[in-house]
RNA sequence: GCCUCCAUAGCUCAGCUGGUUAGAGCGCCGGACUGUUAAUCCGUAGGUCCUAGGUUCAAGUCCUAGUGGGGGCGCCA
């Protein structure tokens, strides 16, 4: 029997055996350091040579990063420790060595090929260890959420024959000598299920052959989303606000150490607490082109400011390193030189970053400024948009003509359909799209047609029409989305264990 | 698919307007140190400067093409 890191603080003062990977070692000529991490934390270990004696000690020496063993000690409060506890060590029994890993103990220090091509590697350095860890608090979230409500979970099929949004975005797979595609989504089962238990939800895999090289783009990613009957667009967005509140505060509540080792600004997440702004359509695009300010901000005047200050910085950076290197061409202390070596280094990364949006922003202007109403938001046009809010923003009443065919129409108003973009602040853009359902089913057989859409393939969910038709309204999740949001991250890649996405299939 | 930036040691990078034997930090290996927090200190090893052409007295540095990668856009959750 062992005990876990995580639980640590009941063994105050006894004796405690606990069996992990070593994450970070020094030495002393009498002292062995080692930041043991076992899954539920990691921990400070110290072997003393008095302690366990020199044959131990000298096998304490052969240790390196992610070498495998067993540690029995007594737990030691010790404020200055993560975590709070040391393991001073008594024995210790070594499962396995480990020559030349080849991740740092800061990750940081790699590219991110070096990284991706060992993801199953990397998956066990601190800043990966909190995102999945984060990742299935936000699944645990989910689930409670919904649950609590009384959903139903299900299942919706992998293999599909219809292709409700095209064809040119699915993987084809031969089924049985039949070609079938791999799901985009299970709203339209979601929808059938609905029909049947009331409220439900979904929660798989969905895949994508979109060649979207992006931050925001995975060909496999997991979705979530459930389905009301009796349901208009306005309960929808109730739905949806007190969904987010849920599972980001489930979050906070749960993930303190995680969010900590992520950096994560947490008064920002925060954020989701106040009531999310609903912005019709029409006047999303009135403040995306700077004609309608928000709180006193302009979108244009915010993306303005943006680029004035990253030129500055580029400037002022420019001077800090001259002056630091002349100061160390004067001459100074190694200690002196080496802090001042590795500052010149962040401040040369931190205007790589700069000049990237020196030459971004002027484009994400023009886009914002020349915003043709009508269409669909781009990736810069939703930073754009949200960086005038401290809260996501619900973008509501969609043009017809770029939204899918199952949208009802606003009533009056057949150019616009009731569908439901949430835009997470902070740049990280829409995490959620919705709708109420049509439920006409003469609309719908125009719009299929329309859509140029195979009606053979739709018949049976016209049935759902043909049989006790009521109003209903859903969403859909991208869970790797939200986990990105919530860990604060500059890529999908790092939101799922093995990412699969264009140009990737290993590990 | 388009735009843009980049490719130098195991890793992350520096190498200014071309100019003798190509540098640093980290890592590795050896040594020092009674408690370290990305430990520190001393030392050793480690490089066909992505590939193929070209310009030049001289190319890591300039030009052309190719290959590979980062970032942005499009498509979307």
């Amino acid at each position: 029997m062992h005990q876990y890191i995580k639980e640590i603080a009941t063994h105050e003062g006894q004796q405690a055996t606990l069996k992990g990977w070593v994450a970070n070692i020094r030495e002393s000529k009498t002292n062995i350091f080692i930041v043991l991490r076992d899954g539920t934390g990691f921990m400070q270990c110290v072997i003393g040579l008095d302690d366990v004696g020199e044959a131990q000690f000298e096998a304490a020496k052969r240790l390196s990063l992610e070498s495998s063993l067993a540690l029995t000690g007594n737990v030691i409060k010790d404020e200055r420790q993560m975590g709070g506890y040391e393991l001073q060590a008594t024995a210790l029994e070594v499962y396995s060595y480990s020559k030349d890993y080849p991740i740092k103990v800061n990750e940081n220090e790699h590219g991110v090929r070096h990284l991706a091509d060992r993801r199953h590697l990397w998956l066990r350095s601190k800043r990966q260890w909190a995102v999945m860890r984060v990742r299935n608090q936000i699944i645990m979230g989910i689930h409670e959420f919904f649950q609590n409500k009384g959903f139903v979970q299900m299942d919706a099929p992998i293999f599909t024959g219809n292709a409700c949004e095209g064809t040119t975005t699915l993987f084809a797979t031969d089924f049985f000598g039949e070609e079938a595609f791999l799901s985009q989504s299970g709203q339209l089962y979601g929808e059938a299920m609905a029909m049947a238990q009331g409220l439900i939800y979904t929660f798989g895999p969905t895949f994508r052959a979109e060649k979207s090289d992006t931050p925001r783009h995975l060909a496999e990613f997991w979705m979530i989303e459930p389905e009301m009957a009796f349901y208009d667009n306005e309960m929808n967005m109730d739905l949806i606000e007190g969904f987010i509140k849920h599972v980001i505060n489930r979050v906070i509540e749960k993930c303190p150490v995680e969010l900590e080792a992520l950096e994560r600004d947490v008064e920002k997440l925060k954020g989701v607490n106040q009531s999310f702004p609903r912005v019709p359509y029409t006047d999303a695009v009135k403040i995306l082109r700077g004609e309608q300010d928000v709180n006193g901000r302009n979108a244009i005047a915010v993306q303005e400011a943006d680029l004035a200050a990253a030129k500055q910085g580029i400037e002022d950076n420019l001077k800090d390193i001259a002056e630091r290197e002349t100061a160390i061409k004067a001459g100074m202390k190694k200690g002196a030189r080496k802090f001042n070596e590795a500052k010149i280094a962040a401040l040369r990364k931190e205007i790589a970053y700069m000049e990237e949006q020196v030459r971004n922003i002027p484009k994400w202007i023009e886009s914002a400024k020349n915003f043709k109403g009508g269409e669909d938001f781009g990736g810069s046009d939703e930073t754009v948009l949200t960086r005038v809010f401290d809260a996501p923003v619900m973008v509501y009443n969609w043009p017809t003509k770029i939204k899918a065919f199952y949208m009802k129409e606003v009533e009056g108003d057949p150019d616009h359909v009731k569908g439901v973009d949430l835009l997470a602040p902070e740049g990280y853009g829409e995490i959620v799209g919705g709708s109420e359902r049509e439920t006409d089913i003469d609309i719908l057989l125009r719009k299929i047609k329309e859509h140029e859409l195979p009606m053979s393939e739709f018949e049976w969910y016209l049935d759902l029409r043909r049989f006790g038709s009521v109003p209903h309204a859903g969403f859909g999740l991208g869970l790797e989305r939200i986990v990105r949001w919530c860990c604060g991250l500059d890529h999908l890649r790092e939101t799922i264990p093995f990412p699969r996405r264009y140009g990737r299939l290993l590990p």
